[in-house]
DNA sequence: CGCCGCCTTGACCACCATCAAGTGGAGTGG
DNA sequence: CCACTCCACTTGATGGTGGTCAAGGCGGCG
């Protein structure tokens, strides 16, 4: 998919830390992540908060709208992010007329889904090390895909808490995690937001990670 | 959708607890669950196994595969199952002309992921306790929509390992959580298989729920 | 009757949460 | 230029949720 095609003219700029979609809206617009880093959320009546997505350029936000109106959950820059708005008439029009085009939207879902099932797996079956190993392959390959990873590097903007909103850990934790893996050598802090992945392949073995569940078509990007 | 349109002539029984579908399987024909259920599941290097969705009747099991091609997961029975199936290449061709049709299975796919997302929500911030109320919440609508609850009663043909695998707890504990949930008067077990719950309203607070995440059309089936 | 799968119970302990206090760097204002 | 604040990160101490191991009970079925 081009995303000069869809980008069309309304892209704007938002900060760090902002909403971009809050729980219970029924947005008019389609939103693309042209830049930066978002994440899919949801906050419980206990005050605590589950991530369970980040959205990387190229990522729709809020196709679910197109069919299903009403959000279940909110959608939040991690860092500055350059996005893209389409009126989501639009696709609901084409996706009717265009049999192509819904089955391109649904097979994005399809990996969304992929992904969400891997998470589920991560966070019911893998202890905490070896569940943080997993997240950073599946977010490096993943910046790989977008093209904004350059070699074993990654900008990773997430605080500790972000990290253990996503892992289901607390923070306090994912500290002792990653000063672990640090010690170990399996990931490298070259900057506060940027880290680096040594050894790949060793990553992947603690993470038990495969990365067929994202369905990819170049192979060529991992390890 | 009607079930009777789609149902086709090749619809079949399965006995339980039999793979339908095995991680890394190109089915060539889609399959639909009549009577029964079934689940989606994963199984770790470890041994160790992460079911991730229940199949009620009314659902497909491998609508995936019109995109993605190869399974990513297998799908097992819990139950004696009926299954019908269908080329798969029909609905490669439907869903190309019929815009309708790709739109139609693309929101299941995303009622779908809304409920994985909830999981996950469950697995990362909610205690055993609630975790398992939650599920059974979910459970109980699900079947009311299918159509196989009856009030407040519905059929469980789960194990205890089943419910650890489920929501990320050894069959252990899952055990002295059912027996609070018994003792409490949340649940009954009138059967092996066959649970009620006295009270949805209560049984709701405590795991949390909020069914509009699965965004029914008839709100009357809860509470 | 005897086997087998599932449920049940007890003992023990690991992983990880929580609480609390302290460090350090970036940005702000005097 | 130096307090001062704020936020993220760090570290230590303590304990709870839930895992693991092991043994026994119980019902279904060949």
């Amino acid at each position: 998919m081009k995303l000069a095609v869809i980008a069309g003219k309304s892209v704007r700029s938002v900060a760090a830390n902002q909403d971009l979609i809050q729980e219970g809206d029924r947005p008019t617009t389609i939103k693309l992540i042209l830049g930066g880093v978002a994440c899919r959320y949801k906050i419980l009546a206990s005050g605590r908060r589950q991530i369970f997505a980040y959205l990387l350029p190229g990522d729709f936000c809020d196709l679910h709208v197109v069919l299903l109106g009403r959000m279940d959950h909110g959608i939040r820059t991690m860092s500055q992010c350059i996005v893209s708005e389409v009126p989501s008439e639009i696709f609901h029009k084409l996706t009717l007329s265009e049999g192509r085009l819904a089955r391109a939207l649904w097979w994005a879902t399809l990996v969304d889904e992929a992904i969400l099932r891997e998470w589920l797996v991560s966070m019911g079956q893998r202890l905490a090390k070896e569940r943080t190993a997993h997240f950073l392959c599946e977010y490096l390959l993943r910046n790989r895909v977008a093209g904004v990873a350059s070699g074993n590097t990654m900008t990773l903007p997430l605080t500790q808490e972000d990290l253990g909103d996503t892992l289901g850990l607390s923070s306090v934790h994912v500290n002792r995690i990653l000063q672990e893996l640090r010690a170990d050598g399996f990931i490298r802090h070259l900057d506060k937001a940027t880290v680096e992945v040594p050894d790949t392949a060793a990553l992947s073995e603690l993470g038990q990670f495969d990365p067929s569940y994202l369905h990819l078509r170049d192979s060529s990007l991992w390890p």
